[in-house]
DNA sequence: CGCCGAGTTGAACTGAATCAAGAAACGTGG
DNA sequence: CCACGTTTCTTGATTCAGTTCAACTCGGCG
């Protein structure tokens, strides 16, 4: 559980209490690899803090897997927009690896909210973040090629590279596996 | 001033004391056609609240003109990554129409979400339904057709397609000016 | 009138998808 | 420890959506 905090102590330092009330409401779990975290079409109640392991958050298009986020150990992973609207999200989130979480229920989060500022600004904080990463990764996929997305991630993310399956990076990237896969070889030739 | 607050009740109804701290610090200014709200390669300094008219946020990549966002009455503009990180951002904000904004400054903000956790939760929601937001467009950039997205737009916001030359609807679609007038011809024919 | 910006249309080109086949790595049970 | 199927990755040939470059139309306006 230190994992956690001291990964959102980037963003802000709670106060005694509210750690103390943050700690009473987060679940551990291990989940094996391939377990299902959040099915396909259903609400996401929980944010999952990653402390070791890997998950990816994926959907379905026209009979096609798409990956849509990667989180490795010390970072998020949630059915952001089921998560904020309450609604079922075709989105489902599935472990790549061996992977332990702490679970933080929707409801509990909510009270916390309420009954303290702090962790309500916590809250701001890591939505924050979330909506400046999705930005970037926005921006490369807006008018960036394939070869300079993945030379993105590969300056970012190095290690995720080589723990993920080649079509997963595929399309995260929103390519096929088959030109990620010469992209690559271009790459060894450099 | 209304617009604002009765805007912002879709996602909470503020309490009168954060109303009027809040309408205390936002500053109402007019814009002419053409003028920038936000210099690209500068620091964001304030949220804008379109109360009349219509902005773009938009930036330059290998010297083309790459429109990110629009923002007509009722809605927010904002150079979000600069905003949040308070780091230059090479992306500028530019009014479109004559455009009547309120001007909520990042300072005067950081002091209410301080002293009034009622805003600073106002704020929490008004991001998460940015990422909200962010995240469908995102969907749509990953995996549809030039074709799906125009007809994502037309669906979503038809009035903007009317209001906003043909030029920059393509970028903000990530695609070219000619790609899109010869879709819309097609959407004619059906 | 002639110019100018905005939009359309055409033809050639290209990056990436698709379809298809095979090679390499991996795990599992005999 | 090997044989087997399965998953993962690579490579090649073809096709296609979308870009690029260029010319042209149309409506407004000094």
């Amino acid at each position: 559980m230190e994992a956690f905090f001291s990964t959102i102590e980037k963003l802000i330092v709670l106060d005694s209490a509210s750690r103390q009330a943050f700690a009473a409401i987060m679940q551990y779990h291990e989940f094996p690899k391939g377990h299902l975290l959040v099915k396909p079409g259903t609400v996401c109640h929980s944010i999952f803090f990653i402390e070791e392991g890997l998950t990816r958050t994926y959907y379905e298009k026209d009979g096609k897997d798409i990956t849509d986020w990667l989180s490795p150990e010390n970072s998020f992973a949630c059915s952001i927009v089921s998560f904020i609207t309450r609604r079922p999200d075709r989105r489902g989130i599935e472990a790549l690896e061996p992977t332990r979480v702490w679970t933080i229920h929707y409801n509990d989060l909510e009270t916390l909210y309420t009954t303290h500022h702090s962790i309500e600004r916590m809250g701001r904080l890591i939505v924050s973040s979330g909506l400046v990463q999705l930005q970037m990764r926005f921006d490369d996929l807006h008018f960036a090629t394939a070869a300079e997305r993945y030379a993105t991630m590969m300056k970012q993310t190095p290690s995720l590279l080589q723990r993920t399956p080649l079509h997963i990076i595929a399309s995260y990237l929103g390519i096929t596996q088959e030109t990620l896969s010469r992209i690559r070889a271009q790459h060894i030739l450099l």
